[in-house]
RNA sequence: GCCCCCAUCGUCUAGUGGCCUAGGACAUCGCCCUCUCACGGCGAAGACAGGGGUUCGACUCCCCUUGGGGGUACCA
């Protein structure tokens, strides 16, 4: 039996898309799964629209995610390379000279202009547009006269009308495809790039792929593919088209829908381990129960056979709700060690500052964990333990502030806290509880003023904790700017 | 237009003829925990697109309709 060989074969003329990232995802588990080798392959045959830029904002993104690739750009294994497509013109070339010579296939002189001509015409009788081979059958004299007119030719590939084309298909099982709905379609173009549709083949053939896993929207394309695989005399790989990825109102997902890019969640704070799950279930299922797969159960457990058929809306939500189980997953040393760099991104904090609070800055992240949907919340949600520079919330200082025993609240704190000798979580406990019975009043509405106080907002992780995360000496001076606050409230009444 | 694929809660899905009074997860709602918000726990609501067959029996098999998606390029 021989060894499994996948491939990811991307275009660049754009980011790592989340479509593309999940078919780059269930290649390398299957590869991994089968102890196979997963090839990266750079589709870059259209001159226009390719870009280097587009070329290592795919390696980054795919080595963000950890989907490494045993050949392929940057790979030095070389057996099978070079790994872009724009490199191996010469390739493409023989083979279609072969074809050429077996009468395969035939130059084409018709321009754009004809051809859509030929297809307006044709759909305005209600036929399919199809090629008419208006060249199939030139002559070298023809051939000879459209040349002196200027004409540039593409290669087209003739295929037959009779019977018909199977793909066995590993996830939708036999589709069939009568041959005269296919026309001869252009395996050369005019600038001497090779088409996808006979690209692909040479390549998969070359590279010897054994498995071809790809989105849904190249099954119509898979019997033009298999009909060069024959003419050609090489092996076809096995197929498995997995669904699409759709937008919430079920159509293609595209930026209209938002962020789709992989760079993109990557910015707003995605855990590169949540994407994968969450990717891994677009498509794929385990049984009825378990949504939480580390890398390596998705490795050890994923199976082209227990992928579905039916497209998949992709969920922000639930991609949100995963990204929250990750970050909990970490230790905080770990939290800590993603968060630091965009506390300093943000300017909270600087790298001298980061080295010397370490401990401080670890129990601030342990703190704020559960609360965290994404990693860039951090900078939002522990603001105020590091700069007085945050803004108050207004209408929670109207409210909580403005209490009548507001100004009182304040006072008896300060008093008591100022007293306290061994600032920790259990003696500020102890000042509140005394301050509360001397207010009567529930602990919330004690400690609700003073969370908007010392923090900005009504949302903060215990407030003992965070004061004394704060220390004594800044959560007087919080609590002092909180009396004046309320003494303020209390004027304007 | 033609060809191909798909069809279970709002979403991702389990389900391979009787185990289904259709299971889980996200989202929603309620309750509990509680100093707020989260986390966590408990619970509620919520689906087999429609119509024909086949069968003793269909979510499961077949056909049609409808709906959605994809392809039909000198894009990939």
């Amino acid at each position: 039996m021989s060894e499994v060989r996948v491939r990811f074969a991307p275009s660049p003329t754009g980011a790592l898309h989340v479509g593309s990232a999940r078919t780059a995802l269930f290649n390398w588990l299957f590869a991994r799964n089968q102890g196979g080798k997963f090839v990266l392959r750079i589709e870059d045959t259209d001159l226009a629209r390719s870009t280097q830029e587009s070329v290592e904002g795919i390696l980054e993104g795919m080595r963000w995610l950890g989907l490494d690739w045993d050949e392929g750009p940057g790979a030095d294994a070389g057996e099978y390379g070079p790994y872009f497509q724009s490199q191996r013109l010469e390739l493409y070339q023989k083979y279609i000279d072969l074809l050429l010579e077996q009468d395969k296939a035939y130059l084409c002189y018709c321009t754009a202009d004809e051809l859509d001509a030929m297809r307006k015409e044709q759909m305005a009788k209600g036929e399919a547009p199809k090629y008419n081979r208006k060249c199939a059958c030139l002559s070298a004299d023809d051939r000879e006269k459209f040349a002196a007119e200027g004409r540039t030719a593409v290669v087209r590939f003739r295929s037959t009308d009779e019977g018909r084309t199977k793909v066995a298909d590993l996830i939708r099982g036999d589709v069939y495809f009568d041959n005269e709905v296919l026309d001869d379609f252009v395996i050369r173009k005019s600038d001497g790039m090779p088409t996808y549709n006979f690209a692909v083949v040479i390549d998969d053939a070359l590279m010897r792929i054994t498995h071809v896993i790809r989105g849904e929207d190249h099954l119509s394309n898979t019997p033009r593919q298999i009909q060069v695989y024959e003419a050609l005399g090489f092996a076809a790989p096995e197929f498995a088209h997995i669904p699409m990825i759709l937008g919430p109102d079920k159509t293609k997902l595209s930026k209209r829908h938002g962020a789709t890019s992989v760079t993109q969640y990557r910015e707003d704070g995605f855990l590169p381990e949540a994407i994968m799950n969450y990717l891994a279930l677009l498509g794929w299922s385990y049984n009825a129960t378990q949504n939480i797969f580390s890398r390596d159960e998705l490795v050890e457990k994923f199976s082209l056979a227990k992928c579905t058929k039916n497209p998949a809306v992709f969920d922000i939500k639930k991609l949100e709700w995963m990204n929250g189980v990750y970050l909990r997953e970490l230790s905080a040393a770990e939290l800590t060690q993603r968060a630091v760099p965009l506390l300093i991104a943000a300017g909270l904090i600087d790298k001298a500052e980061a080295e010397a609070q370490e401990e401080r800055i670890k129990t601030i992240m342990a703190a704020l964990q559960t609360r965290l949907h994404s990693l860039v919340d951090v900078v939002d949600s522990s603001r105020y333990f590091f700069t007085d520079d945050f803004t108050y919330d207004e209408k929670a200082v109207k409210k909580f502030l403005g209490r009548p025993y507001a100004v009182k609240l304040f006072g008896l704190l300060l008093t008591g806290l100022e007293a306290v000798e061994s600032w920790s979580q259990e003696s500020i406990e102890a000042v509140f509880k005394s301050v509360q019975q001397e207010l009567d009043e529930k602990l919330g509405n004690v400690i609700q003023p003073v969370r908007v106080a010392v923090t900005g907002g009504t949302v903060s992780p215990g407030m003992y904790e965070v004061l004394e995360l704060l220390d004594k000496e800044l959560s007087l001076k919080r609590l002092r700017k909180g009396l004046e606050m309320a003494q303020q409230q209390a004027k304007q009444e």
